[in-house]
DNA sequence: ATCTATAATCGTAATATTGCAATAATACAA
DNA sequence: TTGTATTATTGCAATATTACGATTATAGAT
């Protein structure tokens, strides 16, 4: 018990779930916010901006890069964060479909 | 530790994370769906489509019921759930424009 | 090779979520 | 009032998530 049944959904209700769980958590929402306004994205600059530890950041944007949405390139010794704006796309296509096919359907 | 640190996020951030919660979980999809096709929603016709407890669907009813996504009328014993269409489009919009904004700002 | 800066990973504690059985609560019927 | 059907709530166990300090890995500089 505890875990959720993953297995009596269909793929395309899990495939939902899964995106929308990576903005279900407000320092997610926050460093793709961050990330897109900046130029260059640095880890320790979203350390700074958000106030967790590192350590946290680094699990969140791991959440992130999960889902396919970050780009990221060494950049001397840091990696420079970018936002994956094709996969962006993508998931906002996916949640829209569900919205849509919800509204359309309903009485 | 371990709870989120809602204090140190913009409102607007908080916000988006607490729409996707909604929609974080596969079983709450699945009872946004089904309720949207039917008529008539009665919960136990929930248990019987997703194949979870009652007490367990219960709970996710609070949730999206919480979320102001539900019109509820009581219809003989059974109560009729109904989705709140006007919220679920709210939701919509509010979901693109955090969508749209980041896109926006992106490098 | 050594040092420094940056970021990922590990280990752990605190809290949240998920799921269910059992038990209330509610509405109607007899 | 008693019984039945339906849904909410409570209590609890299992699992997941969140957060952080400490450590490890990596890249570049000295």
């Amino acid at each position: 018990m505890g875990a959720s049944k993953l297995d009596i959904y269909s793929n395309g209700i899990n495939e939902i779930a899964a995106i929308a769980k990576v903005f279900s958590h407000p320092a997610r929402v926050a460093i793709l916010q961050y990330i897109s306004k900046q130029e260059a994205c640095i880890c320790n600059d979203i350390v700074d901006e958000i106030g967790l530890a590192q350590a946290t950041i680094s699990q969140h944007l791991k959440v992130i890069n999960d889902a396919g949405l970050l780009e990221g390139a060494f950049e001397g010794k840091s990696l420079c964060y970018c936002l994956n704006v094709e996969r962006f796309q993508e998931l906002q296509t996916l949640f829209n479909s569900f919205f849509n096919q919800t509204k359309l359907n309903c009485c």
